[in-house]
DNA sequence: CTGTAACCGAGACGGTACGTCCGGTCTTATA
DNA sequence: TATAAGACCGGACGTACCGTCTCGGTTACAG
């Protein structure tokens, strides 16, 4: 997606000096690099972004309303494309979309912007609205697709609630590394939640494992 | 505990006019009512908290060395205490738990203090670490200990992860208050969380539930 | 006259701090140094005077709307009093007024003022006003009154239009030091004036002087 | 003179399309225009000019350094020949000078251009110097021309400086003129500053006028 | 009962950042 | 090459809070 395309000068025909990529570039780069250092979202100020990217505040003010807007497309450059899905089973399957999960929980840019993302959901509620389409959104739609495959393919329960069982999948991760931040998170953490979600607490499992 | 214990007057002997408790209360009553109407702790200021409680700066700042402290100390005037456990089977104990989140995430007040806490968790560590040791660690330990004498009882897989299956149960909730505002926290969804976790979503389960 | 009641408080019961003089002072002589520096009122920012003065700048707009109010004050802190004429006739009383023009003319705080009074004059009439009606004025009604009486006592013709007769005097020493800076005040300056003046431009004065 | 001299093209052979003449009379008139509407020359910026007169910034620059130089070209545009002299005496002769300093302190467009030129006088000496040059010193070696012609004819005091006797008669034109804009500038006014200037003030005068 | 010391409200203080505007320079497409 | 448009960096605008400080006035304990 052309970020161009998302803040579009105002008409029609394209007259006088473009923009400058190479600036919009550095503005983006800057603002990555000091929430990467810790800064958080709420500490930035525009005057600190332009200062730190060498740009006039105008400049910034040009391309977004503000540093909420910004911040949006920070996001979108930065989050990594969908996981490719190897298809045999449900279960390995499931095992990659939370893999994914945990590396990019453990990956500094996207961590911190998930970690900024929600902090700003109660003030500006249009940031987490923009990181739940562009992030969230997608990945959900993947795993409930992957679950709703394993019920046709009686890998799963036909009774269960489909966004329950996601849920239980994605929230012992969700909670580690959002709420608990000094929890790890493990290497093999991913088979380890599917395969205990997958087979439930009960001690009456004979059979199976 | 005395909330004037823990800003105490600077040393020995009590001399001059006591602080005014009224004032104090006034002060807490005030932030609460303003996160509770939807104004984020990163958008209060010390001032706006000192107007709308018709209070000098200077009486804020001589009990609180900021707006984070002040925050600390509304937590612990709004948080309920532990909810009591029947104690007859763990699964029940379970549903007790989760209900009483449950309840959390749909009162203002308490909803409000956990994402604030959140959200303030990268700007100012203290609060989120004062957030959860005042209220997460203690309710973890509640379901800790509740698993544990499940595993004892035989009510749970000897083999599981005991932090693990804690956050499997806490995951789902917590994901739909926290991060997923939007959701609903329907009446019924303790006990099917916790049945569907211990149950396990594999479809052999011919005997059993 | 007092400085503080030209710019009160908004209301009554005086509540909170008191503003500082000495600030007050600061500024001022701020403004003044960087005007006899050369630096012209249009160049100066209330910025740049916050800076100078060590000040901040709601301190500045605290008690002036903008730098056109601030200058206003300035000159009243510069104004020397009015001078003190002998009165024994009206020759000499004349040479102590333009005596007294040409030392504030080569005066570089006071010939600072004017020459910015003046240039603002267009852009900020508020400003020449108030400038005409402290500093201009009075020497103006001064010096009516000392031709008044010289006609009173005979020392000057009574068919002679004394604004014309004030200007005449006054108009050689303001066109030097106002429209002609590069021109020198020589010291018997005055004295030459006045006597030509009075004696008149014509060849067939034969007996006079 | 041709302006075009004045703001030459960088080098020798001519190529590429030439500058637009209607283009530099747009600007100079557009200059002209907000002048003598009371816009002042510190209130004027390129940029606004540009805007005025359709064109673009980098269309003055190319012609003109900054608006303190284009102004001088304004000047230029706008100021009428010296007056013609009758030659017949030397009163006559200044009072058709004075006649004709009053008829440009009457002009919308001379008294803006003077009023403009001096205020910028400590901001861009240039201008005044320029605007001085230009239009001072003609008028001002024209008076004194008249007055040597008049003292070799024996119509002035041999014994008076000549430069002051210009200043005595020129002086109360300009300051009602230049520093007190509110006065007015009446019909017979060159007659009267010239006849009292060579009458003097003295009363004894009783066989003259 | 009186000192006196800490309290209280208000608000001034030096700063920092806000979002807007305009300065002069630079860079494009078009003529 | 000239032109109109407009992006570029820089900097001042006037406002809002920051956290500290300094006022006049209040309150409650100690002597």
């Amino acid at each position: 997606m052309s970020l161009a395309e998302s803040r579009p000068r105002p008409d029609g025909p394209v007259r006088g000096r473009p923009r400058s990529e190479a600036v919009e570039r550095a503005i983006i780069e800057g603002v990555m690099k000091l929430l990467e250092d810790g800064v958080s979202l709420a500490e930035l100020s525009v005057e600190r972004i332009a200062r730190t990217a060498g740009v006039g505040k105008a400049t910034i003010y040009r391309r977004w309303s503000g540093k909420e807007e910004l911040f949006i497309d920070v996001v979108r450059a930065v989050e990594p494309a969908d996981p490719e899905l190897p298809g045999v089973c449900m279960r390995d399957d499931l095992v990659v979309l939370l893999e994914n999960l945990r590396q990019r929980g453990l990956a500094s840019r996207t961590s911190a912007m998930l970690h900024n993302a929600h902090a700003q959901m109660k003030s500006s509620p249009r940031i987490w609205a923009a990181y739940h389409a562009n992030v969230v959104a997608p990945r959900r739609a993947l795993g409930l697709e992957v679950l709703r495959r394993g019920q046709r393919d009686g890998e799963l329960r036909t009774d269960v609630d489909l966004e329950l069982a996601n849920d239980m999948l994605v929230g012992p991760m969700l909670t580690r590394a959002v709420l608990r931040p000094d929890a790890e998170l493990p290497e093999g953490l991913a088979e380890q939640i599917v395969d205990t979600v997958l087979e439930g607490l009960r001690p009456v499992r004979s059979t199976a494992s």
